[in-house]
RNA sequence: GCCCCUGUGGCGCAAUGGUAGCGCGGUCGACUUGUAAUCGACAGGUUAGGGGUUCGAGUCCCCUCUGGGGCUCCA
């Protein structure tokens, strides 16, 4: 039940359009099975997805992993009659009269346009409302495998009814579909959350709250290493860092129009001395407090102020799932403020830092939006298009491709988008650059121009990693847990063989942490195949085992994760060896 | 928030309505061992919380909470 000309035709291959024909198709043959086995369901939609397809129905009881079975066992039998897909185009009263007892059918039939033409598709004894296209025969659908069951509203709409959906997915081939679903493995055994436990790096409990999150000593060795990193950098690129509290006064919120707008993301004030506080759902008004202590020469802008400010939000209970989506979370927050004329040197100089950042973690494809201003919006036009323009330009002058998202603008501003994609060809969208042509207006905010009077400056909000928390746990999945040299919390662990090598065993530690590693002994009265299990089940990049040979000759036999063998190494050697590590 | 699923020692799991077990981990002891699991003993649970049905509930019912799959794809 896809509307065609709604899956960006403009973009898709032809190998995508006939993979998404063949799901689309692949999804009549299961609504066909569903109703052979429900006769009463009634049908929702049931298009193609990026990786799939899937159909909602309205059935009186949810549909249990057996009726996927039952159901998917019916599709193959369809598939094997190889039935024709017929298209025939229709009256809408005809078409009425055939879904008569299908209300969602009727309420999309009323949905279209006088003017265009209805049509269905009939496979077998099965007709569906449908614009096509669709394959010449069931037939012609290779591989299918239903993987689950969700609820979702009627048109995404919470006050519409609950339906059951079904998603599958379908293949040009066996081995293309079990190649799929061994990359969903792949996914779940990378689970961040599975990962975190695993390596002792974060908790989430009932105690303390749903979306609150514990970072624990491995897990905070990451956080602060990449902390360092981050702030090194943003050093280097001319910011200023800054720290700000958690809690602010209600009219600063009234001020920023947060109370206003964003009021149901934030949670309950706090009263203290009769005065109401809001935990911060964003940095931006403690920034331009900060702007505003001064007054400022044209001379001194632009300023960037960045921080890694913690922020509150509620979440329905719902969306909550490990890092990714939590209720407080650390955003790489910098406010930019600046001149007209610096504009577009200032976005260059954010999209510069964004890749030399997200590089340095391995990430090296990105998709790009460009979102345009909105029906409502505020700010002149004039500033609009100059901001949009200095975005735009700062992407082409990088080489950089990039989408454009008509109107898809904040009602404050244009902003830049850029989804980042990961060792397993995922998307994840981190960074965001954003003009705000709202809260100069609101703060008042203004410089001394060159020519003495008062201007008001532009506004940039960016964060680049999103929220650390999210970013972690991208990169928990991303690195499967196995650490960059820099990051790992723990560097390397000396294996001692005997108990009579520990004095060894610790000189070697010693001579390491004096070189600036994280290292660790296994002092424990256990085997050295087991200490070695435990470290690669750890993931620790390197193991370094002592026994009596390499006591004689001031050495540790050097193992990496990767589970090569280097064999005894001088510590000089075993030294250097890492700190080239450090870098590469 | 809503729909469905789920909740048993720190972790992963088991237990036809009839005495809560197993593995990992932990502690202790023995072993002193060359590149992914040595052996043994011990400790550890009001089965998420509350209510109900029953002679009897981890198991069935209700409520609350937690976790998970989803809720943009509009023929």
């Amino acid at each position: 039940m896809l509307d065609h000309a709604s899956v960006d035709t403009q973009k898709i291959s032809p190998t995508e359009e006939l993979r998404h024909r063949m799901r689309h198709s692949a999804a009549h043959v299961m609504a066909d099975a569903v109703l052979q086995l429900f006769p009463e369901a009634k049908m929702g939609i049931g298009p193609p997805t990026q990786d799939g397809f899937y159909y909602d129905f309205e059935v009186s009881r949810p549909f249990t992993p057996e009726d996927l079975e039952s159901i998917q066992k019916l599709m193959l039998e369809s598939i094997a009659r190889s039935s024709a897909f017929q298209r025939e185009e229709l009256s809408r009263e005809d078409a009425k009269a055939r879904f008569a007892d299908q209300p969602y059918k009727l309420e999309i039939i009323d949905g279209i346009p006088d003017a265009e033409t209805l049509s269905i598709y009939r496979h077998g004894d099965f007709i569906d409302l449908c614009q096509g296209p669709h394959l010449e025969s069931t037939g012609q659908i290779p591989a299918i495998k239903l993987l689950h069951v969700a609820g979702a509203y009627w048109r995404g709409d919470e006050h519409r009814p609950m339906l059951q959906r079904i998603y599958g997915t379908a293949f040009e081939s066996q081995e293309m579909l079990e190649d799929h679903l061994e990359r969903l493995e792949e996914a779940e055994k990378r689970d961040h959350r599975v990962l975190g436990r695993q390596l002792g790096l974060f908790s989430i409990h009932e105690e303390i709250g749903p979306g609150l999150v514990v970072w624990h000593p491995k897990g905070g060795v990451i956080r602060s290493k990449l902390e360092d990193y981050w702030r090194d950098l943003h050093f280097r690129h001319g910011y200023s860092i800054v720290y700000s509290p958690h809690i602010g006064k209600a009219q600063l919120w009234q001020t920023s129009g947060h109370l206003d707008f964003y009021r149901e993301s934030m949670y309950a004030p706090v009263i203290v001395d009769e005065q109401e506080y809001y935990l911060k759902p964003m940095n931006c008004p403690f920034h331009i407090m900060i702007y505003r202590s001064n007054q400022h020469s044209y001379r001194e802008l632009p300023l960037r102020i960045a921080e890694l400010g913690t922020v509150y939000r509620y979440e329905r209970s719902g969306v909550l799932h490990g890092l990714m989506r939590v209720r407080g979370f650390t955003q790489d927050d910098a406010h930019i403020f600046c001149l007209p004329e610096q504009v577009e040197d200032e976005i260059g100089g954010v999209l510069d830092l964004t890749f030399e950042l997200l590089e340095a973690f391995g990430f090296s494809e990105y998709s790009i939006s460009l979102s345009t201003r909105p029906e409502k919006y505020v700010g002149e036009p004039e500033m609009w298009e100059h901001a949009t323009e200095s975005l735009r330009k700062a992407l082409v002058d990088r080489g950089l491709d990039y989408d454009i998202d008509d109107g898809g603008g904040a009602f404050y501003g244009p902003k830049i988008d850029i989804k980042i994609k990961d060792a397993l060809g995922r998307d994840w969208q981190c960074t965001t650059v954003q003009f705000d042509f709202n809260l100069p207006e609101r703060f008042d905010l203004t410089y001394q121009d060159s020519e003495g009077g008062r201007s008001r400056p532009y506004m940039v909000h960016r964060a680049i990693l999103g929220s650390l928390e999210r970013f972690l746990g991208i990169l928990i999945e991303h690195y499967a847990g196995a650490f960059p040299l820099w990051l790992a919390p723990v560097q390397a662990v000396v294996i001692p063989i005997a108990d009579r090598h520990l004095d060894y065993a610790q000189s070697v530690r010693q001579q390491l942490q004096d070189q600036g590693f994280r290292v660790e002994v296994d002092s424990r009265g256990e085997r050295m195949n087991l200490k070695i299990r435990n470290a690669q089940l750890q993931k620790i990049p390197y193991m370094l085992v002592v026994g009596d040979a390499e006591i004689e000759q001031g050495a540790a036999a050097v193992r990496l994760r990767e589970g090569t063998n280097l064999g005894p190494l001088p510590m000089a050697e075993v030294v250097q060896r890492m700190k080239d590590g450090l870098a590469g």
